[in-house]
DNA sequence: GGAAATTCATTTGTACGCAAATGGTATGAA
DNA sequence: TTCATACCATTTGCGTACAAATGAATTTCC
């Protein structure tokens, strides 16, 4: 037997040499859990992530069809649907029919929206911040860089 | 005016220097989404990340309580209960009350999920390895231990 | 022993996230 | 022109993910 238990011991026969905890799915994850926490400790009118980076995308690219922002955001038509469902019924964002393509529902920012972003992208500096927090600075690069790199 | 356009124009007055591609949390749901891709590519039994994950931990732990087993696998006790409650309805895990606690119902593998366990390690490891495809060796150990730290 | 605090499990409600199917619209090639 | 193909939006179904509320059982502390 080894020392007084677990650190070199075999695991279950099944499993194996296989350490979910060096996985980068399940690290991914766990970053992805803690981030969301800050993201919510930290955030303006109860935007949510996906709203806030909806919002983002919206002001950058000005106003586009609902599926091209679902790309330019990285979201499922499905996801980005709701999304948007969400946006418009507090009023950040709204809908109109282009009048090129019948097939088409042109969204863009309201005032409101705008506002919201507006007092949004502070806060969003701050949960980069935090989440970034038990990095040293050349560490933060370089994590940006690798992520960048694996997306 | 700047060339044809975008890459170098300052974008809307709105968003200042905030770049959302730069963003840690919205790198994460980047990568998050591709290795998701990756493991539905090559998962065994239709078995999702946090499914495989709760095998894994089951297997490691030996038989648990619901709720420990969603701390062990970073699930809060309402998603662990829909996992396993899937989990269940597949066969892969059955649930018996504690003799000790009447609150608790321990969990445990079956023989069934103990084999579907057996086939996904191998393709465990292969959905890591392509999900770290994009990185050298010496990038794959530093993300790894970058995400750690960030846990 | 008994009240307070914990812990366990469940349920409800909200919000992603994606696959697949449907139907309307536009476009390009025969 | 028309027909195949592509694109747009919606809907359904399944699976995370977490907050908050509930009720039952256990532990702790007085």
């Amino acid at each position: 037997m080894s020392g007084k238990t677990a650190k070199a011991d075999i695991q279950s026969p099944i499993l194996g040499t296989y350490m979910l905890d060096d996985q980068v799915g399940y690290l991914l994850r766990l970053a992805g859990q803690r981030h969301a926490a800050i993201f919510q400790a930290h955030t303006v009118q109860g935007l949510t992530p996906t709203q806030f980076s909806t919002l983002v995308r919206l002001a950058e690219n000005g106003p586009c069809s609902q599926n091209q922002l679902g790309r330019l955001a990285a979201m499922d038509i499905a996801t980005i649907k709701g999304v948007v469902d969400r946006l418009r019924q507090r009023g950040f964002v709204r809908t109109a029919p282009s009048a090129d393509d019948r097939r088409r529902h042109i969204v863009s920012l309201t005032d409101e929206g705008a506002r919201a972003l507006d007092r949004m992208i502070p806060a969003g500096r701050v949960i980069t911040e935090e989440t970034l927090a038990p990095l040293k600075p050349p560490e933060r690069r370089n994590l940006i860089k690798l992520l960048r790199k694996l997306g």
